[in-house]
DNA sequence: TGACGATACGGAACGTCGTTCCGTTTAACA
DNA sequence: TGTTAAACGGAACGACGTTCCGTATCGTCA
């Protein structure tokens, strides 16, 4: 599974570190050739580690996102509300995303490259959400039927663009929506 | 004011409609030279006309901008109450938002050349929904303190990418931040 | 250790896009 | 109808994502 060659890791290595500064410095829509260059390799070998751009932002986020996702199940265990869990558990997604520049645009881009993204991020937390949901509802603290996917797809959506403006609050929509969700 | 030569008026003309038909098709990110293709002129007299792609925007929606714009007040005159003439002014917009392929998209970009679309938004609309939230806020329906802007592109941000995918409903994210909004 | 095959590398090359620029055309008017 | 200023068209340019292949390097085995 892992790469044979010695080069081949440590090239990944450095092109997942270099993403990531890059990343944070230019945003996630950052030019292949600078991250390819920070890394000190060419434009083929980052193609050759990660086929799509989505794959490599999922590589590196990816410990984020399963931190994301384990937080989850912690705060509904840990004796609050479950809507206080729910809503906690949002802004723990929202504080997230709106370090990550581009990062919620290019979770909702229906650039066929990013299907991947997208799809790596709802399988890891729609279910962690339904599940907040569902004990949210269970408790009669919520109106049942909220659909979990738009919940979370309209929270990243609120979030994007939230770290270019300081005029915009993200934060602010997103608590209307949980204030929203309550019966 | 308006220019001197039939031919330039005819090509801005002709340019509006092959605009507004390449939008619908394709999004308000069609390429360049597709419109001016459909319009039957060169690149070069679309940059004449419109020097950025948000002019054009601009220039094709104005009429249903301007619509929206006027509604707000009516709303309010006809006597309902002013959290509801809020939440039926915010369904229009975003009735007219999903309609548009990535419009909502490209209001929210951070890309210098769409500074005058987002800027005419704001300038438009910003005020209509000033007025409507004051109203609501005058009568104790709503939390005081709610800032427009954020308000107005919460929204827009909702609407993205609502067209694309059938499972994300946009205007139940929408109501769930109208109902946020009420004491 | 030295040579060989497989693997991975680098960057040139290609197509697409937004944008600019200028030689050519054409409308307006005397 | 001749002159002139305005407007036109599309070639050209740079940036970008992506592909491809000749070359370099690694791991292994005699």
């Amino acid at each position: 599974m892992s790469p044979k060659r010695a080069d081949a890791e440590r090239n990944k290595t450095a092109l997942l570190e270099a993403a990531a500064a890059a990343f944070v410095e230019s945003g996630v829509d950052v030019a292949v050739r600078d991250i390819a260059g920070r890394a000190g390799v060419g434009v083929g070998t980052i193609y050759r580690h990660f086929p799509t751009r989505a794959d490599l932002i999922v590589a590196v986020y990816q410990h984020q996102v399963e931190a994301c996702a384990e937080a989850g199940p912690a705060l509904l265990a840990a004796g609050g509300s479950p809507h206080a869990a729910l809503g906690e558990w949002i802004m723990m997604f929202v504080d997230f995303l709106v370090t990550k520049h581009g990062l919620a645009g290019a979770l909702q881009s229906d650039d066929a490259a990013f299907q991947t993204l997208h799809g790596y991020f709802v399988e890891r937390l729609l279910p962690v959400c339904a599940q907040l949901l569902d004990a949210a509802a269970a408790a009669g603290e919520i109106t049942p039927g909220m659909d979990p996917l738009t919940l979370m797809r309209g929270v990243g959506n609120l979030c994007i663009g939230a770290e270019n403006d300081p005029r915009y609050d993200a934060r602010h929509m997103v608590e209307l929506v949980i204030k929203g969700l309550l019966i």
